[in-house]
Formats: C-alpha cells, sequence, structure tokens
DNA sequence: CATCAGTATTCCTTTTCAAACATACTGAAA
DNA sequence: TTTCAGTATGTTTGAAAAGGAATACTGATG
C-alpha cells in the first residue's frame, strides 16, 4: 500500500494582449497598491520592490491598455502622485473575478490525483 | 469610438506537491520526448537543452512521484537509455486531460474582455 | 521663487540561474 | 578487456534580470 502524497492542481493566469502577456496577478497587486497608498512610490515600498520596476510597469500597462489604467499626478503639493482610473478599478475586479471563476473550476474539477 | 484591442486568458497550470511544484508543461514535454527517443540525452538534444538539466529533471520527477516516471537503463549495449514507466505514461494522459478540461472552460466562459 | 515629495530616467552593481565544459561510471557485446 | 553511448555529477562561465544609487524634472503652495 502505497504511502498516498497529496497532489493539487495550481493554476496561473493572466491576460494575453497582442504583443504578449499583459496583466498577471503581481500587476494587480501593484495597482491595489496604488490604490492604497496613492503613489508609485509607496506601492513599491509596500511590496519591497525598486521604484524603478514598479513605474516601468506601470508606464506598460498603460500603453497596452486601451485606456490607461493609472493616472499619474506630477508635481505639485505633496510632489504629485498616482490613482487608479476606473479602468484600472474595473481590471482588478474583473480580473479576481476570472479568476475565482477558474480556481472554483478546479477545485471542483480535480480530486485524487495519483503520480 | 475606441480601437479594440484583443485581449485573452492564458493559463499556466502545474501539479503541486508538498515540497512546490512538481509537474508542469516543460516536464510533459520532457517525458514525451523521452518516449519518443528511448534516451534522455536525445531526448535533451530534441528540445535543445542541456543533458545536465534534463537529468536533474528526471531525478526530481522520479523522487517526488509515488512511483518513478521514468526507468533508466545504465550500461550495456548502446550505452543504456531511458523509457517511461506505466506512470510516467499516464502522468502524461492526465495532465493534458486536465489542462483541456480547463481551457475549454475557460474559452466558453471568458469573452470580450476590455482594459 | 524656494521648498518639497513624488515622478521620470540613466547608470552601475549585484545576483541569479542557465548553459557550457569536463570527467567518471556503467555493463552488454564484440 | 576494449569499445561505446548513455547515465551521473562537479565545476566554471556568462548573460540577463533584479536591485540599488544617483540625478533631473514637475508644479501647487507658502
Amino acid at each position: 500500500m502505497p504511502e498516498n502524497k497529496k497532489y493539487d492542481i495550481k493554476v496561473r493566469l493572466w491576460i494575453e494582449e497582442a504583443e504578449g502577456p499583459f496583466l498577471g496577478i503581481g500587476k494587480i497587486w501593484l495597482l491595489e497598491n496604488i490604490q492604497k497608498t496613492g503613489s508609485i512610490t509607496n506601492a513599491a515600498k509596500e511590496m519591497k520592490m525598486a521604484y524603478r520596476q514598479a513605474w516601468q510597469l506601470v508606464e506598460e500597462m498603460n500603453k497596452r491598455a486601451e485606456t490607461p489604467l493609472v493616472e499619474k499626478l506630477l508635481g505639485g503639493k505633496g510632489g504629485g502622485g498616482a490613482r487608479l482610473t476606473e479602468a484600472g478599478e474595473r481590471a482588478i475586479t474583473l480580473f479576481y473575478e476570472i479568476e475565482k471563476r477558474i480556481k472554483d473550476f478546479i477545485e471542483k474539477e480535480t480530486q485524487n490525483l495519483k503520480f
């Protein structure tokens, strides 16, 4: 009688666009942190990620979405900041919705895997 | 009227086990090539991957499956070789089955994404 | 018109991780 | 008992990505 290890299915999903991967869970987290902190700088700190990279991700998202997901405020009181556009907020919601549907499906459909 | 880019959902799935990721599409391809060529060396060549790495992947798979997926033949005429065990063959089938079910589901469930 | 905090951007260092290299080991068969 | 092709394994190298570090830019506000 074999010792019966436990195996389960993991899945990672992302939105793809003509030029390649467009939006995955990493960028979604970044969006959430921008929403929460009001700036790219603080979002990056929160995630222990370099500002440089966070900024690049935002650039890419904005360029490749039909309409920008993040609105950036330059200069002024507090130096500026960043906040989500409506499209940005919708992106978060939509992503999690899709993810949940898929994960629920997987949980239902796959059990007792053996290798 | 916006230019309507096309977005779709991509998914990558793998089998997870206590110690982490256990079996994804990369290892499945390796299994298939071992099956096809009869050795790790030739499978690796086929995939333009270093023998060393292919061998390590096989080791890992074998250790972490309940029963080895690849049987290795050492020395002898032709130097030996490798072939799939029954468990190895089942792994391939099972993996693709699960993948197909999930991808079909995604295709049905998600269309007209907008960002 | 100086300040200030966040955005924008370049450059350089470090880390990581894959690929390449090198070298034993194995055992059937001639 | 030599050959041979594949397995087994350590070491080295190198390229790409991540991670700082440094610097300029922006504009509301006092």
